[in-house]
DNA sequence: TTCCTTGCAAACGATTTGCATTGGA
DNA sequence: TCCAATGCAAATCGTTTGCAAGGAA
């Protein structure tokens, strides 16, 4: 999606749900949609320099989140990672890397991850449960760590 | 396996590793291995009507953790959760549910596993990523909440 | 004895909240 | 104007750690 068309979707989105797309919000959802994987508070508090307080950007995290345009993630640590909702971002699965902590994303091509839309749905009426969603988290190590 | 396999296999474990395996740590073990989901300190605490200071259980999840014994979860909130370990427990994967934050374990029967298997060896090669373990997290409703 | 484990209390780090101020519709 | 959004500081909550006491080898 385009930097634009995210924009337009998203305050689209903000408007439905009569919240702001303030520009302490936008910055959030530009740092994220920068990202190549989810990035935690701190972290988006580091590449902003400081510039936003932590309290602020809980704040808006929780606010984005609500509004379904951002969803947490939590890989490992004590640290809530965040990332952009699927409808903005696609959908994907986590690469978790046992060494370093980093968490990359990974689009599967189409085939595969109809396997896994596939397996989803037998699993959910295997066990009397409804998925909604799902991911396929993988841990090893990344090619740094390798 | 059975409970007394169960204890013989940490026993081992842990005498290799040179960790005494107390009666605090056999608790926390009988806790989890009688759970069919992963458990929070808190919740072990709550489970041994509080006989366990909390910071003991912390101590023990940790160090059974490193002699891999025990295995994080994070699967939302930030409360880490734990379960035995793969080797003691078998593999198996997660259902989430969205409204009251139970996690549940799921094995797969043998050909979904091998799918599932397959597709994480399939994507590691074609991420440049060496997976050592994978889970299915599906997030959706329980039968409770549905 | 010697080293590991436990309990208690204090310390920490991530996240949340109260309150006064600012800013946008 | 009026309510939502922000900044700051204080409060919370899960988790960790220092230290003295208890236990096993």
């Amino acid at each position: 999606m385009t930097r634009n068309n995210l924009d337009r979707e998203i305050t689209q989105r903000l408007n439905d749900h009569h919240i702001r797309y303030t520009k302490g919000r936008q910055t959030v959802v530009d740092v994220l949609s920068a990202s190549d994987g989810p990035l935690s508070a701190a972290e988006i508090h580091g590449k902003l320099r400081g510039r936003v307080p932590l309290s602020s950007l809980y704040r808006s995290l929780s606010v984005l989140e609500e509004a379904g345009v951002l969803v947490p993630h939590f890989g490992h640590k004590t640290v809530t990672r965040y990332e952009l909702a699927e409808w903005l971002r696609g959908h994907h699965h986590h690469l978790v890397c046992l060494d370093c902590g980093s968490v990359d994303d990974i689009e599967l091509p189409e085939n595969l991850e109809s396997e896994v839309t596939q397996l989803v749905t037998g699993i959910g009426s295997m066990a009397k449960f409804s998925p909604v969603n799902h991911s396929l988290e993988i841990e090893g190590r990344c090619v740094r760590c390798a």
